[in-house]
RNA sequence: UGGGGCGUCGUCUAAUGGUAGGACAGCGGCCUUUGGAGCCGUGUGUGGAGGUUCGAAUCCUCCCGCCCCAGCCA
């Protein structure tokens, strides 16, 4: 078996594709390889759906086979269409084409009807008018047999009856279900008389008020698998319990084809969630200004962050996959994204936190012109011209009155490079009545244009900088991580605490004064750039013609931070 | 506690009875018109104890630890 291409490791392992390969080889299933993504629209997709999206559809695609869009909506209280959109959106971004093969479970509520009247006739299905709580109550426990429902044993005639009634909306919801009748006593606790279907009372985002009755997870979806012809049903370890009953539904019903689970381990990454519940809280509590808000680990925050669906795949193709938990490094999807936007996004200059500069002695009317690499990773990307003139602004955090040791960069009587453009010299510095630096008055060696002066003399520092009049008023958000814990959902659970207390207070800042480049001033939304020596930024949405606003996806690495950050 | 699953550097992952290797992170250095990129170097990591074997991360036994299951959610 060939590795994707885009595996950048080349000794990243797969179980799964391990096991397809052998059912392939062995003839299983025909040698046919069919798989699905199953998502429900109850929420957005995350990076950890991308997991299972990207293995699902990799390995049709491996293995010349097919991978379907399913919808698995049986639960009409927590389902929308406008999840549905989004879903499509995300995947479709994530470069995953199912064709033809886009689904959903409501599609089947009819032939899953019938395969409940099916089980019902075999006397392997009940309707039970146990309360809820009577149904936990007889549920047993973990180290306990649960005890039999009182109606488990009525007749097959009154059960189909009774069955066809829920059907026909006669009952209030609660007041009956249809469980498999397995075995209470067993120790696989989905085993014990499983609810395959209940009464709601909720319009479906698709088959509206058609049906009063809908069907479980467990019921529904083995039988889709088979409906569809599913080879290779691959889904997340904590439905491992439940292989037993999805093989018990594949046995006693009469399905056109035997569908096989598999389970592989979700993805967690540090310092965010992948709990739906937890992200809806997020969007609904107003910590974030929703679902596709740049610090959402959702796939719709990622890509409005900047990032591109090619550091998705290689981030998740590098990872492998095992049978183990997993939990990875932020780290880990940072590089990604950098690896894939080194080589793909177009170098611009822009000046953050600006602090002006004045060439004492450049002409106070003339406009010089350098020409600036768009990318030195890819030559193909040509050049561009950028103006220079007596102003200029630089970044502030370039500066420093009273340099430290290691602090490169420019400080009094100190020279340093503008990147293409000259060598610059701090020659004074202007405050204002608080004390605060304004402004700084500098000399340029014009016989160093384009950045080297013939002396062949070295400076420790080249800075990106703007001219003043030429450029471009942006708006620029910085993001940072939005819980501070690496796992907040297990740090607050052992503390007893809120999502809420693990919230990073820093995760936004806005910045409004920014300065950019005049060729950026008309920049079209979702392009991704490299501010040079800053990082890689992402013109939002929220964009209008002549208004920028960057998102910074990812900071450069950055050495001098790191010294820092270490004191 | 009954059942199911899993234990290899900090993290992720190779080695399928024969030299424990890679990636990320970290650290040190080289190079540099991005303190970017690139390049070089840097590790007593097989949960523990026994056993089988010429040889064990790998096979066996026991122990320990972690994850999942008691929704009319998926």
């Amino acid at each position: 078996m060939t590795r994707p291409s885009s595996d950048p490791t080349g000794d990243a392992g797969n179980f799964v594709r391990e096991r397809i390969a052998d059912d392939v080889a062995a003839g299983r299933h025909g040698g046919r390889v069919v798989t699905r993504f199953p998502p429900e629209p109850n929420g957005y997709l995350h990076i950890g759906h991308s997991r299972a999206i990207l293995l699902n559809f990799e390995m049709a695609r491996e293995f010349g086979g097919r991978c379907h869009l399913r919808f698995d909506d049986t639960n009409p209280a927590a389902e929308e269409s406008r999840f549905v959109e989004a879903i499509l959106a995300d995947v479709r971004w994530l470069g995953c084409d199912w064709g033809e093969h886009l689904y959903y479970t409501s599609d089947y509520f009819e032939p899953l009807y019938g395969y409940a009247e099916e089980l019902i006739g075999k006397g392997l299905a009940y309707v039970c008018d146990l309360s809820s709580e009577q149904i936990r109550e007889h549920q047993g426990t973990l180290t306990e047999p649960g005890r039999p429902s009182p109606f488990r044993e009525r007749p097959i005639a009154e059960n189909l009856e009774l069955f066809r009634n829920m059907r026909a909306g006669a009952y209030a919801p609660g007041a009956r279900v249809l469980r498999a009748k397995i075995d209470m006593a067993s120790s696989v606790l989905p085993m014990r008389d499983p609810i395959l279907y209940r009464i709601v009372a909720q319009p479906h985002h698709r088959t509206g008020d058609a049906w009063p009755i809908y069907p479980m997870y467990d019921f529904a979806h083995p039988l889709s698998d088979a409906i569809e012809g599913i080879t290779h049903s691959l889904c997340t370890l904590e439905f491992q319990d439940h292989r037993p009953l999805y093989d018990w539904l594949i046995e006693h019903c009469s399905v056109p084809h035997r569908p096989e689970q598999t389970e592989f381990p979700r993805l967690n990454l540090s310092h965010t969630v992948m709990s739906k519940r937890w992200l809806r809280r997020l969007v609904d509590e107003g910590h974030v200004s929703g679902w596709d808000d740049p610090r959402m680990p959702t796939l719709s925050g990622l890509r409005r962050r900047g990032v591109p669906a090619a550091a998705i795949r290689n981030f998740n193709a590098a990872l492998g996959l095992t049978r183990r938990n997993l939990t990875v490094e932020l780290a880990r999807l940072e590089h990604a994204i950098r690896e894939e936007l080194n080589r793909s996004a177009p170098r611009r200059m822009a000046v953050l936190r600006p602090l002006r500069v004045v060439i004492e002695n450049f002409p106070e009317d003339e406009t010089l012109e350098f020409d600036a690499v768009n990318n030195p990773e890819d030559p193909a990307a040509g050049t561009r011209k950028l103006p220079f003139s007596r102003v200029l602004y630089i970044e502030r955090d370039d500066f420093l009155e009273d340099p430290p040791k290691k602090f490169y960069r420019l400080a009094p009587g100190r020279e340093v490079r503008l990147r293409y453009a000259c060598l610059l010299r701090c020659e004074s510095v202007v405050k204002d009545a608080s004390g605060e630096i304004v402004e700084l008055r500098c000399t340029w060696d014009p016989e160093s244009r384009g950045g080297n002066a013939p002396d062949g003399r070295k400076v420790g520092a080249t800075l990106h900088w703007v001219s003043a009049v030429h450029a471009h008023p942006a708006e620029v958000r910085l993001y940072e991580t939005l819980f501070s814990a690496e796992d907040p959902m297990r740090q607050a659970a052992a503390e007893g605490r809120e999502q809420s207390d693990y919230l990073n207070p820093a995760s936004l800042t806005v910045l409004h004064d920014c300065r950019v480049e005049p060729s950026l001033a008309d920049v079209v939304a979702g392009t991704a750039l490299q501010f040079e020596r800053l990082g890689y930024f992402a013109a939002d949405p929220d964009t209008k013609p002549g208004t920028p606003i960057f998102n910074r996806t990812v900071t450069l690495r950055d050495e001098w931070a790191k010294l820092q950050r270490r004191g």
